[in-house]
DNA sequence: CACGATTATATGTCTAGACATATAAGTCAA
DNA sequence: TTGACTTATATGTCTAGACATATAATCGTG
């Protein structure tokens, strides 16, 4: 067909068609040219003006609804979302990561860490009935030698056994999990407080100064796997979010 | 031929072929079945699994690579993708839906309300060189009359000439930004301050509570559209993020 | 053994059809 | 006017091919 030799042009666009097509729409609707509501054009329409088959243009649209951008309804046509929240994507890697990304030195040391069977404040912190074994861990995370963040977690020996032979002390309970248990759900708390006496000793900072907390829960499959409480100095640390509207 | 008359069996499942074969790899990754770096079936393979055609798995695969579960490399395969970050999903909707959804009375006023030509400060908070006219506004939101939030707020005008005829003291500026300007991209910066003597009495709380504190900077297709800053108290008020591994 | 050229192969994109399905819109009767 | 039925239509999914392209693997040569 003549299309192959259309993009056998030697100064043909790099992006494939399909791409193009989505970029345009997509183009239209955050420049507000297609406003929420807009209808755009029928995929027989979009075809016409693209000279490509059907498929084509239903895979840029496809992706579009997967992004939220559109909704697709039948028979009616392809519509401009109205935006209804802001979601982001916030980025909490280990803080192994975090810190060495920031180009800073990383720390860490190991406080307490303890095996035994799970108390009853054990388990509603995990969120399970029986009494299997856990691992509680104590330990804090440094920036160039300075403090930044102690770490209180708890880890269900019953979902990752494997837990039982790392060595914490080594490697924080974060990355250790992290590439040993992949693909986890968590459920993220963020709240502030004031450094009461303990916190305040092991972040080097005064009592009463401003922390954030981060409270993560973590399961696989229906199964808890860890929980975590995070106390950073809340003056020197920032959580940075990306958004997009949506 | 033949997989028509499959389909149509009155007790066939009722998802389609490509969305049960996302499923089915999608589930086999998340259990761990096949951990990260694994090879799945090549698509020839997959085709001969499921007594499709190529563009079926295809849409499948392609999907999970979009979602980032696998990798795809031309001549070798699609692996199990190493989990690298957590990424949040954060909503934060507009105050009001926030407070409604969660069954409580909103409830609005608006402190301060004026424009003017932006000053440095405005400027450098808006990320904009030129010397425009910004809106300025202070407001608090409430939940069943307790404080929830204290809002500071810029609005660039050049952006958004048409925020000058929106009535703030009538409806909160993110709720009517939310609704006007679609699609924003936005930055948001989550840290932990302690009250001062302005924020304890506007959130009526103690002087040196605890206080989170939301920045927000938001733009559309590259230009400033608002710069916020919220304060929330820090011991009532939760952020929740679920969070999917990847 | 090192290194460049060749080949095989899995994915990336695309076509020109097809039938399925949900539903907006129109039709008709009560 | 209202409700039930029919129809038209846009999207949803799928096929059996095709050529393009990146690259892992192989082969051959110095």
């Amino acid at each position: 067909m003549s299309l192959a030799s259309d993009r056998a042009k030697p100064n043909a666009a790099k992006p494939t068609l399909y791409k193009r097509i989505r970029l345009d729409i997509e183009t239209r609707i955050l420049t507000g040219e297609w406003p929420p509501g807009h209808r755009i054009p029928f995929e027989h329409q979009l075809m016409a003006r693209y000279r490509c088959s059907r498929m084509t243009v239903n895979k840029a649209l496809s992706e579009l609804a997967q992004a939220d951008l559109i909704e697709r309804r039948r028979r009616a046509g392809s519509f401009v979302r109205r935006p209804q929240h802001m979601s982001a994507v916030l980025k909490i890697a280990d803080i192994r990561a975090e810190i060495t990304a920031l180009g800073r030195a990383y720390g860490y040391q190991l406080i307490d860490c303890r095996r035994r069977t799970a108390t009853s404040a054990d388990r509603a912190r995990l969120g399970v009935s029986t009494a299997g074994k856990v691992i509680a861990i104590a330990c804090r995370h440094s920036a160039d030698n300075v403090p930044f963040a102690v770490e209180d977690r708890l880890i269900d020996l019953s979902t990752v056994p494997e837990a039982a032979k790392a060595d914490f002390a080594r490697e924080p309970p974060g990355s250790w999990l992290l590439h040993h248990v992949p693909w986890t759900e968590a459920e993220h708390t963020i709240s502030a407080v004031v450094a009461d006496d303990h916190t305040a000793k092991a972040l080097d900072i005064a009592v009463g100064a401003p922390c954030l907390v981060i409270d993560r829960y973590t399961w696989r499959s229906a199964r808890t796997v860890t929980a975590v409480r995070l106390h950073y100095p809340g003056e020197t640390h920032r959580l940075v979010a990306r958004f997009k509207g949506g």
